[in-house]
DNA sequence: CATAGCCATCGACACCTGTCAATATCGACG
DNA sequence: CGTCGATATTGACAGGTGTCGATGGCTATG
């Protein structure tokens, strides 16, 4: 137990290689759920695509016409997730992506058969 | 408009290419919502990981410990986000994984940045 | 036509989730 | 130390979601 949302995706094998056991899937789901939110995966866009993989909260604020505990919230979940990492510098807070959560997830999904 | 969740995930590009805009994001999350459910990802997995890539209803309703009405539910889901292709043969129902979804949320997810 | 079995739909309920306003925390700077 | 600005947390509320029992539609088979 005690596994990151991305170790429990980083050991599974792809989706149709064999029937994901009710565990794997209880541990992965909350990846998936992350990302299964427009802001949030925009969010995540963002800050993935910006200049050197991350990106600071107050520009992330102003990319929404959302209240800024609502980013906040998303921020958590993200991070929570494992799909985001946190830095704090001085004032501000950098949020950082982790290619190593997307590629595992990317890795679960896609195919395998060709 | 009126594209289906697969067309839509299918001509985006990653997401750490550039950012996700609101229609966008809007249209591909429910392939991701579709996948954000732990009944949901072991019946997609079931289904891609079985012989042929299909397998039928009764056999699914087996393997979960719910009421078939909820199986059905969760199946009409993955359907409708375009996971899972659905075909009548006489009394029994066929659900068939699509690979070609399968590949453009991969594609959409994976890091491109290696 | 009657029955039986497979699957879908409906209606109801408890629970989860996204959002906001208000407030707290924390670091920088006079 | 007091204030200000950047984020996070809390509490509350509306709407969404997973589950079930009951029921309906369809198809094969007597």
């Amino acid at each position: 137990m005690a596994l990151t949302p991305v170790e429990a995706v980083a050991c599974c094998l792809p989706l149709n290689r064999e029937p994901l056991s009710q565990e794997a899937a209880e541990r992965i789901v909350p990846m998936l759920k992350a990302l299964a939110d427009p802001v949030r995966l925009r969010l995540l866009s963002l800050v993935a695509s910006h200049e050197g993989g991350e990106a600071c909260v107050c520009d992330l604020n102003d990319a929404f016409e959302l209240s800024q505990p609502t980013i906040s919230h998303h921020l958590k979940v993200l991070h929570g997730a494992g799909l985001l990492e946190r830095e704090k510098r001085g004032v501000w807070v950098y949020y950082r992506s982790s290619p190593s959560a997307m590629s595992s997830l990317a890795a679960l999904i896609s195919d395998t058969t060709t």
